[in-house]
DNA sequence: TCTGGGGTCCTAGGACCC
DNA sequence: TCTGGGGTCCTAGGACCC
């Protein structure tokens, strides 16, 4: 049976979500915003209109904001991770293997649906979406997964909402004025390249011989080009395979210079990778700490800087976490500088089977049973009675380096108390 | 005043080894 | 004049994705 692929993309994401529980702003301007209260990272149909770009700074655009009452929200993740479950949950019972490409999107195996029907398929899939969870999503389908991306770029300007590019010629047609920019892989660097070769459209490039993509440009791109022209190069990934690097960063709300702040921001952060890591099951090898000033200040004293602490026995425990990372901030560390922003990322992940035990460190922290059970207890408080229910002291009560949040909304499908109100 | 966070893969080039 | 060659491993950087 040939494959085939359908791309679900939940529609303006993280705005839908925000209107699922307020129907007041359906047909309403509305932006969520990134962390800190920064950019604009979802727009609603009606703010797209108004000329809001994609990852407009908010200070930007706070005229049109203003003028238009748009509605502006900060980004409410518990609340996103929680309704993008239900979309795919909803998805499951229209295909026995689905992968989940990102929080609103997913791809569906439909070889077994007949190939006539796929495109009222395709509508079911979004009418029960809507029905079931309230978020409207748009339907690619085609042979290749890349096809399906493409299909999927179409359904949102039609008004299906669902796109089935399934014979060759429709497929050469479309290509034809597909700007090679939106192909999925190709971003702005690569088609500015290929333009010099005179490939300017998805069909020039599915069209070019692929040894000589992969010579003059990668592997990558050879296998783009192989995918538009409908051979099957990237499967479906229904289990997805442990992380092999963690990141936990974040912005200040406002600049910290104080060592002692730091310190605490780089606890939390070390601290929820090690949560991360015990809840994939790996061990980290090397832990590096990033810090930098505001890189948009013009004043010439920009400092960024990064160190990487080896871990001699890899490790998931938050307590050498904590200490290793912040043996690194202390090595980073310039006095009399407003930072902007500190991260810690975990790397070269190891499975917690795979590690060597130390040959002569028999007290080692990380491998006494009552450690083990002591973190494991603190992981099932937090997860029962909420992020943060539990901290390590280094990590600081008064977080004042905590990111702004202004405009959060409630989180309607996590917390009794802030369940929506009826009547 | 104000500019996100978290990932992946590939390649080139250096270090090191025999 | 002439200065091995092949292999592996690691890292930084660049490209991409959402």
């Amino acid at each position: 049976m040939t494959p085939m692929f359908a791309l679900v993309d939940c529609n303006a994401f993280f705005v839908s979500c925000e209107k699922v529980f307020q129907p007041r702003l359906e047909g309403k301007p509305i932006i969520v915003l990134s962390s800190n209260d920064g950019c604009a990272i979802s727009r609603s149909n009606e703010a797209k209109n108004l000329g809001i770009p994609m990852g407009a700074p908010l200070f930007k655009i706070k005229e049109i904001v203003k003028r238009n009452q748009v509605h502006v929200f900060s980004s409410n993740f518990p609340l996103y991770g929680n309704m993008s479950s239900r979309v795919m949950e909803t998805l499951k019972t229209f295909s026995p293997s689905l992968e989940v490409y990102s929080i609103d999107e997913a791809f569906l195996d439909l070889r077994s649906v007949p190939k006539s029907y796929l495109f009222s398929y395709g509508c079911d899939i979004k009418k029960i979406v809507k029905k079931w969870t309230g978020i409207p999503v748009s339907i690619g389908i085609g042979p290749t997964k890349t096809l399906a991306k493409v299909a999927n770029n179409l359904a949102k300007k039609h008004p299906a909402g669902c796109y089935a590019l399934l014979n060759p010629e429709k497929i050469e047609k479309v290509l034809e004025n597909f700007p090679l920019q939106n192909v999925w892989g190709i971003g702005s660097g690569w088609s500015k390249k290929l333009s010099q070769f005179s490939i300017n459209t998805a069909l020039n490039l599915a069209k070019m011989d692929s040894h000589w993509i992969r010579r003059a440009f990668n592997v990558i791109l050879a296998r783009t080009a192989l995918e538009l022209r409908g051979v099957p190069c990237l499967s479906l990934e229904e289990i997805s395979p442990p992380k092999k690097s963690l990141i936990s960063s974040r912005s200040f709300g406002s600049p910290i210079t104080s060592f002692e702040d730091l310190r605490e921001a780089v606890s939390s952060h070390a601290s929820s990778l090690a949560q991360r890591l015990r809840e994939q099951r790996s061990c980290a090898s090397l832990l590096s700490v990033s810090l930098k000033t505001n890189p948009f200040d013009n004043t010439g004293r920009f400092y960024s800087n990064t160190y990487l602490v080896p871990l001699v026995h890899p490790s998931q425990d938050t307590t050498t976490l904590i200490k290793a990372a912040t043996l690194a901030l202390e090595i980073i560390f310039r006095e009399g500088l407003s930072y902007k922003k500190v991260g810690v990322m975990a790397l070269q992940l190891l499975s917690e089977k795979h590690i060597q035990q130390p040959l002569f460190n028999a007290q080692n922290l990380d491998n006494s049973p009552k450690r083990k059970s002591l973190l494991k207890t603190i992981d099932n408080l937090n997860r029962q009675h909420g992020k943060g229910s539990v901290i390590f002291a280094s990590e600081g009560l008064q977080k004042s380096w905590r990111p702004k949040a202004s405009r959060l909304s409630p989180c309607f499908t996590q917390e009794w108390d802030q369940l929506v109100r009826v009547g």
